[in-house]
DNA sequence: TCTTTTTTTTAGATAAGCCTAAAAATATTT
DNA sequence: AAATATTTTTAGGCTTATCTAAAAAAAAGA
């Protein structure tokens, strides 16, 4: 069994990933868990011991297929739990990181397989990420971002990309959700900023908020 | 903030001191915990330096006011997860133990109301203990146990004192669950054992489950 | 290419929670 | 009450995950 820090190691190696092909540099994962090089290099030697990584000294680390695995294991509870905490409980989407930080640690293949029915097979957490099935496969897309929309296209908001507490915080005070049906009206090239109608409000967003935004074509 | 080793010692501290009026001795402390006694020592000394424990050299030790609190902090987040499993994820009372001691360590004060409300405030957890409110007490109480009724009397089942995982999965077996109306048929003075009708169907069990059995006068 | 800078690794320390073995205190027997 | 047994504590180690400081390797610059 793994440790909740090898886990969470394991998790933030994967999210990484997912932004590069390239080997990942000590440094970069070290700064990722918010800790020093030096512990981040004694963590990568014992994962690399039990083959959940392929890590070469000096040269980088990468995911093994069973580390993947693990990582997708822990992805899955994530968001199983946030989608939780959102759809059974009232929380908003942007509290409930933290807490689903903490239960995504919790060991039971029947537990995670019984809370996946209960909220009926969700194929998207709260936040538009989508949630890896028992097989630790992401069956469903992730869209395109709303940044490479063009005048007068529209669709519908499925995800958010960097789900930061700051975009998510406002996200709501703008009255954006996941599920709206977003038109853009104007792109302003000096800047790349938006302007969109969401619910008959004409709203003006960055172009880096814009990039943050998964759309799907309705 | 404590660790998930000081706050499983305060459980079973608590645990223990239900059962007696008494200082707790080391021993027995370890003894719960599965653990050395050179272990317990080390845990109690810590506890009683943040002022959780009252603990005298070679004496004994009980809980503080503070270290009670936290205590009560812990079963109540422990049998609100249980009654979740069981609830609303279709566990059966035998299995849930296990994950509710992991589940019991979440930190969330927001999480623990808002399941307690998801709920519907329950009372009693699926072994029938009571589950004390956000200020650490029990409202409800117990009941009789089912040893004490003579022949002929009847009450609802409404929990298991030594919820233990063989005694669950007996129970299972034979066809009692919380919310069974039970009438004593006969009571050997043998051996104490009880012949007792439950939904028209005739058994007896042995004196020592009739002692683990509360039961409330309908 | 040779220095200098940056990155990465190694070495040695620390805190938590456990262990064994030995010492100290308390309880029980005789 | 003295001897023996039991309980409890102390002392010293071990592992995990972290840290700082120093050494080694790789990358960048002159």
């Amino acid at each position: 069994m793994l440790s909740q820090a090898e886990e969470n190691y394991l998790k933030e190696i994967y999210a990484l990933g997912e932004e590069t092909e390239e080997l990942l540099s000590t440094n970069s994962i070290a700064k990722k868990m918010r800790t020093k090089a030096s512990s981040a290099t004694d963590m990568l030697q014992k994962l690399a011991g039990k083959g959940l990584v392929d890590y070469t000294k000096y040269k980088g680390t990468r995911l093994s297929k069973e580390g993947e695995a693990k990582a997708m294991a822990i992805v899955r509870k994530h968001r199983l739990w946030e989608t939780f905490l959102v759809a059974k409980l009232g929380f908003s989407w942007d509290e409930v990181h933290d807490i689903a930080e903490q239960l995504e640690h919790i060991q039971s293949k029947t537990l995670t397989n019984r809370l996946d029915a209960f909220l009926e097979y969700p194929s998207h957490d709260p936040h538009g990420h989508p949630i890896p099935n028992t097989n630790g496969k992401i069956v469903a897309s992730e869209g395109i971002i709303l940044a490479d929309l063009k005048i007068n296209e529209k669709g519908v908001l499925v995800g958010v990309k960097n789900a930061t507490d700051s975009l998510l915080k406002y996200l709501n005070k703008i009255n954006i959700t996941i599920g709206d049906t977003i038109k853009v009206l104007d792109i302003e090239p000096f800047d790349d900023s938006v302007t969109i109608d969401n619910n008959a409000q004409q709203i003006t967003i960055s172009g880096n908020v814009a990039k943050n935004l998964y759309i799907k074509y309705r």
